[in-house]
RNA sequence: GGAGGGGUGGCAGAGUGGUCUAUUGCACCGGUCUUGAAAACCGGAGUCCGCCUUGUGUGGACCGUGAGUUCGAAUCUCACCCCCUCCGCCA
């Protein structure tokens, strides 16, 4: 959510960003929204300014003629009040509705454009594997040696359903391990988070309203979260931090929930796409200052590469155009993995920033030197996902036998 | 799932229709006293929104949330959410 007072001075850079984001909110309707909203405001405020006056007099001895003529001219008061409050609520809800909508700004940096397919290449690390043989997918690596099973998954979850078994379900488990420890030590809190959520948590990190396609809700009208992110941020919902607090730096561990509502004909096998999958995410609270936020998003920007490097694996560093980023995003990176049986990359983390746009709804705030409330800036990035990222070590490390070698920094994780 | 008790400011906790500008205590900030501190005493404090003459200004809202009754609701009614105790079921 944007402070409508910015909205209302700079609604031009508004306009643009939705243009830019590809949306269709209409902000010339939000602004009379918000003027009828203001005009009705000042006018129930002084009819509730002339109801509290009457009360103090009926709080003090009166002549019953007095009171009579007080109660009527009350009642009339009452149902002006009445009528004014019920348009008021009308156009509350109208404003709040469209106010939910509004993008966030993208940042300058950010290319413009509608799809992944304008997003714009800044990096390349490590050294694609050279095959002397054609090399295999990871479907039918991992189906091979038993590392996953896609019949059995689909036959117990379906559509997209899977299971890991043996070295498999060990190897993602030790890629959870090694993000895991990677960030504590940088000095990240460790945190399992809930995953079956209450709607204004949506709400307030910007999936909602308009991705509910994308999530699975509940019969009691809970939603699964589609990243641990949801439940970090909900954590500080409503709450003044402690300045010492900032940056609060939380690596979260939790089960993912995608309808994938968008892309049924896309990624249909495999263990790309999934509706279920497990992530470990950084998540970072700072002060509002953009300077901040920008340090911090090139900070985990960092920390996501490391452990893909430590992975020794192939990647790219994209920044997606504007079509591309979330409501709330001002800036988003993403990791893409280099999959040799597509010859192509494949994204396996995101790492955006927001300002204050979630911060402000889900009611964040700290105190700043001067005393005064501040809304906190918040970021989040992927460390790593499984099994995507599974999928990627699986296709870069097979072997021309078919076998796959294991990492070597994931060999302290597992066993033998 | 059943029964009961609750939700009031940073915390504790009173308030059962108007005199509430929400009692009081603790914590907090300022002052007096003191070499300094403590104690004591005096005083002050919240958040959000609006308005203008931008001020030590002014109006409104905020007692879990939302509706309702009423001229008027922290207080009465209804629904929902959350917490606690006990019972049942279950990991």
């Amino acid at each position: 959510m944007l402070d409508i007072k910015f909205i209302r001075d700079h609604s031009d850079i508004v306009k643009q960003a939705v243009k830019q984001k590809f949306l269709t909110v209409n902000i010339d309707e939000l602004l009379r929204l918000d003027s009828d909203r203001l005009k009705l405001l000042a006018e129930t405020e002084q009819s509730r300014a002339q109801q509290n006056e009457a009360n103090q007099k009926f709080g003090s001895a009166l002549p019953e003629t007095d009171r009579r003529q007080l109660l009527t001219e009350m009642g009339n008061l009452k149902t002006q009040l009445a009528v004014k409050e019920e348009h008021l609520k009308k156009i509350m809800m109208a404003w709040r509705q469209l106010m939910l909508e509004v993008p966030n700004i993208p940042d300058v940096s950010v290319p413009t454009g509608k799809t992944d397919n304008d997003n714009q290449e800044i990096k390349q690390w490590g050294t694609k594997p050279q095959f002397d043989f054609n090399p295999k997918n990871h479907i039918e690596l991992m189906t091979t040696a038993s590392w996953a099973n896609l019949e059995r998954g689909t036959k117990v979850a379906g559509f997209r359903g899977y299971f890991l078994s043996g070295p498999g379900a060990t190897l993602a488990m030790s890629i959870w391990q090694l993000a895991w420890q990677t960030l504590i030590t940088e000095g990240f809190t460790p945190m399992l988070v809930p995953s079956l959520l209450k709607r204004e948590m949506f709400l307030g990190t910007g999936y909602l309203p308009q991705g509910s396609d994308d999530l699975y809700r509940t019969q009691d009208d809970s939603y699964l979260a589609g990243t641990a992110e949801v439940a970090a941020m909900g954590y500080w919902s409503d709450e003044i931090m402690p300045i010492e607090e900032l940056p609060k730096k939380m690596v979260c561990f939790s089960p993912c929930f995608r309808r994938e509502a968008g892309s049924h004909g896309q990624d249909t096998r495999g263990l790309i796409r999934v509706h279920e999958f497990f992530k470990v995410e950084q998540v970072i609270l700072c002060t509002a200052r953009h300077e901040e936020s920008v340090k911090w998003h090139e900070e985990l920007l960092r920390l996501s590469e490391k452990i893909l490097q430590l992975l020794e694996l192939p990647y790219r560093v994209v920044i997606n155009a504007s079509g591309d980023l979330g409501l709330g995003q001002v800036k988003k990176y993403d990791l893409e993995v280099w999959m040799p049986s597509e010859n192509r990359y494949r994204e396996v983390n995101s790492i955006s920033y927001f300002h204050d746009f979630q911060s402000r709804r889900l009611n964040i705030r700290y105190r700043d030197s001067d005393g005064k409330l501040q809304f906190v800036h918040s970021l989040n990035a992927t460390a790593a996902a499984t099994p995507r990222l599974l999928a990627a070590i699986v296709e870069n490390y097979q072997t021309s036998d078919g076998q796959i070698k294991i990492p070597d920094v994931l060999q302290s994780y597992i066993r033998k």
